[in-house]
DNA sequence: CGCAATCATATGTCAGACGTTTAATTGTCT
DNA sequence: AGACAATTAAACGTCTGACATATGATTGCG
């Protein structure tokens, strides 16, 4: 990879895709430690803070890693996946937020993956990942339960649904799609009625994962998907009603 | 946010979180100016040099843009899905790669996320979309053709099928896995006759989305995931057999 | 009034330095 | 000889100050 000073791109930029290709490639293998930053500037034929520049560049995504001391350098990092959790939600969460996603889009996106994850979770549920569904659909029961705690929990459980699954890709894939879209829902008030309604859907969808009954479950998880469908469109519309009225 | 300059984790680590933090808040509106390096500096207490990590942290993941000039600085960005499709495909292909994820993991995720797609696509498909899938199963039909860039063609199809569901959500989270899978898929020799195989199966799988059949579809993609892992397997078996032997 | 030269601003880069952390080495004492 | 403590060296983290470059705004002239 050849360094051109005069690109408009920059210097410290060209040297992070360089880093980044070298890992991708397979070049630099993993706990791989780099060449010191003094090292690399004169491979570089840079100086040393736009060496650093591309480094913290490379290391926001948690390709590198850094340690101080004798023996520290920066170290081609091994990605975890609940390393990647984090970055795969904070995407998703704005890229529903800046491009005007509707509501309907966002909601159909995740069922319809929520509902590929039924049959496998179905087959391989663990008592742990039935339990964390049935506490979680407990607290939503609870009176005085603000709409956002009531969010977080539908999160939870679904969370919970989706890794019982057993795949952590799937788990990993999902994980944006699920928890990008309580922004979304923390825009709904959830009445009384409309609560209880989506309890009993979430107990009669962690009734079928004990039973191992994938259709079910699966049939449970179209009616919660035009459920929160519907229940979206009322907000929508009274929203605009209102609007319309003021 | 507050900056401990005696932290562990280091000042422009912190410097980056307050300002993703505000960006994903809401604070920081797109399109929004931040302080320039200087002024970030004081307000930090810190040097320029650590602002401008702290910056290129934040850059890294598509978050702000720079521009130089008179009027310049750092704006935060508006996070269109493009620019998100190379990310989530280099963190998903790592994933994978550094993870020891085997091939029927990975496998049954993508098949199982497409076949959440299919119903969709069945329904939706435009002309482009269908005449994407023929031409890249055509092209899969062509002598001479590299297993690589057989694999390279597959993607393609399947990515066609993913998008013609009309669902930006859905081809974002779908994009991970279907590209991801490509260094798996290119550990495999395709002989003559699986290759025929998967290319007729491509052509039924398109042949129900132009007849808009979503369930015929789908029970193509299931027969398209079984022989896929069926072949994995013979690979498999057969690398272990040559390595007794030897 | 229009256009060109100038200026101001902000990022990009560089050079050198000092502080801090950490591990290896060395030295000393038992 | 062996164990523990002090020293040293290597590397990252940060700071200061400076210069280069790009670009919009201003000013001055024709």
């Amino acid at each position: 990879m050849k360094i051109d000073p005069k690109s408009p791109a920059g210097l410290s930029a060209q040297i992070a895709k360089a880093i980044r290709d070298a890992i991708i490639s397979g070049a630099l293998p993993v706990d791989e430690r780099l060449p010191s930053e003094a090292e690399l500037s004169e491979q570089f034929d840079v100086s040393r803070p736009t060496v650093r520049e591309a480094l913290k560049r490379v290391g926001a995504q948690s390709l590198i890693r850094t340690q101080r001391g004798a023996t520290g350098g920066a170290f081609v990092n091994r990605l975890k996946f609940e390393d990647a959790y984090g970055q795969q939600i904070t995407t998703s969460t704005l890229l529903l937020s800046m491009n005007d996603v509707s509501f309907a889009t966002a909601c159909e996106a995740r069922y319809a993956l929520e509902r590929a994850c039924a049959p496998l979770s179905a087959a391989r549920r663990t008592a742990d990942h039935l339990a964390t569904m049935r506490a979680e659909a407990h607290r939503q029961s609870q009176p005085g339960l603000t709409d956002e705690a009531f969010c977080a929990s539908d999160v939870a459980f679904h969370r919970a649904l989706v890794d019982a699954a057993g795949n952590p890709v799937l788990s990993y894939q999902l994980a944006g799609a699920v928890e990008a879209m309580q922004p979304l829902m923390n825009m709904i008030t959830f009445t009384a009625r409309s609560r209880e309604r989506i309890i009993a859907l979430h107990s009669a969808i962690a009734d079928a994962i004990e039973a191992f009954d994938g259709p079910a479950a699966d049939a449970h998880l179209v009616e919660l998907a035009n459920y929160t469908q519907e229940l979206a469109r009322d907000v929508i519309a009274q929203r605009q009603a209102k609007q319309t009225g003021s």
